[in-house]
DNA sequence: GTGGTCTAGACCACG
DNA sequence: GTGGTCTAGACCACA
């Protein structure tokens, strides 16, 4: 895995360590992260984006906790064995449901019909 | 308008200050509350969602210095006269943009199908 | 004097009684309300400025309390008797000291030379 | 910056907060406060002025609203970046304008002579 | 160490 | 009755 495939939002409401972990969850539940494969350095991570170090190692340290990741000593972090490859179709789209649920809320309270959402949604999904 | 319109989670990642703003912009930009509409009271608010006024209070504060509401003196707080009534739909659709690209980039990371995606979603916003 | 000689700005953070009380103590100063002139109704100030005769009432009542203006039993306010006609220049310079003051330190603290303040002020001094 | 370059007068009409705020905008206006400076920290600055440490941070947040200032997280509030370093002489004086015509408004119901209005200006600005 | 949020409670200003 | 401000103190999130 490449330092480039994590997208860092330093300016966001979201702590970048809680976006570095949420994104491992979803990239490894969607199987583009397979067990074994290994992660780019803590400081390679921090030198790509521009971020603190520490903030990185935090993220590793809490996937690892959650059973995402793996540390092999000498060698670094690793996608977790342990994790069974890719997650079925329902099980990551139960991991959207949050969001979907505020999506649709939020839509209702801007009292936009279903089909503008779902067009406007289609258009960024097809890119 | 009633307190009861406003929803309220505390144990969420965002401000109840902020859930507060945020759902007055949709709400106002929705059509659903009309310039000249007045507002329940601080203490209403709070009581009725079992939150301290000053949270309600700084949230309206804000919404004021938006331009989302107007304080009438001794009264009470009534959706501003200069923000023009509702918004057309696709202005409105575009204060869901960022959260429709959040989504659609989360999506990706899933390997989700588009179409799993939007019918979820469809499913959500029928109700 | 006619209801329309007062400026009220209801959008103001300066509230609208005070207002009131600090515009008749300067026209007062000046001279151009004179000891014995009477004021205009509660209700004719309230009804001009589209205000709450209450405020105005509550103005005036301050306005008697510093012994601007006296209470004329059936007749309404006039400026009081008491009070020496105009005062002379460097009094009437002595109110607005404070206000003077304060421009200055804010002149200061955008780094703006005297003279560009100056000329800006004797334009608006002109009209 | 040194949190003594910041006046706060406690007992004035204006709320503390405001006056921070305020005080922000004309200082980094005026360039004496550049992009990428750093504040001085809202313990600091609460505790040097002798104030509660929230009313700081409220004054703090509300500028990072406005765009004057940004969080630079664990870290500390800078300058804003976005801001274009000191701002020209006219749009400086143009942050002075409402005071500059309040005063008119004032020295004409006052009936004082222009000159005497600007001498003694000069006189404070001399300072 | 930094700022952010919330609470509880007091007091004020306004109408 | 309305909203506004401030305080004191607690707890959290982030680096």
């Amino acid at each position: 895995m490449d330092a480039s495939l994590l997208t860092i939002q330093p300016n966001l409401v979201e702590p970048i360590y809680r976006q570095i972990v949420e994104q491992l969850r979803r990239l490894i539940a969607g199987g583009q992260l397979a067990p074994g494969d290994p992660l780019p350095s803590v400081r390679e991570v921090a030198g790509f984006h521009a971020i603190n170090p520490m903030t990185v190692s935090r993220a590793y340290g809490m996937a690892e906790t959650e059973g995402l990741l793996e540390r092999q000593r000498g060698k670094g972090m690793v996608v977790a064995a342990t994790r069974s490859a890719a997650q079925n179709q329902s099980q990551r789209l139960a991991l959207l449901e949050p969001q979907l649920l505020e999506l649709a809320r939020h839509a209702g309270e801007l009292e936009l019909p279903a089909d503008a959402v779902l067009r406007r949604l289609a258009k960024l999904l097809g890119d």
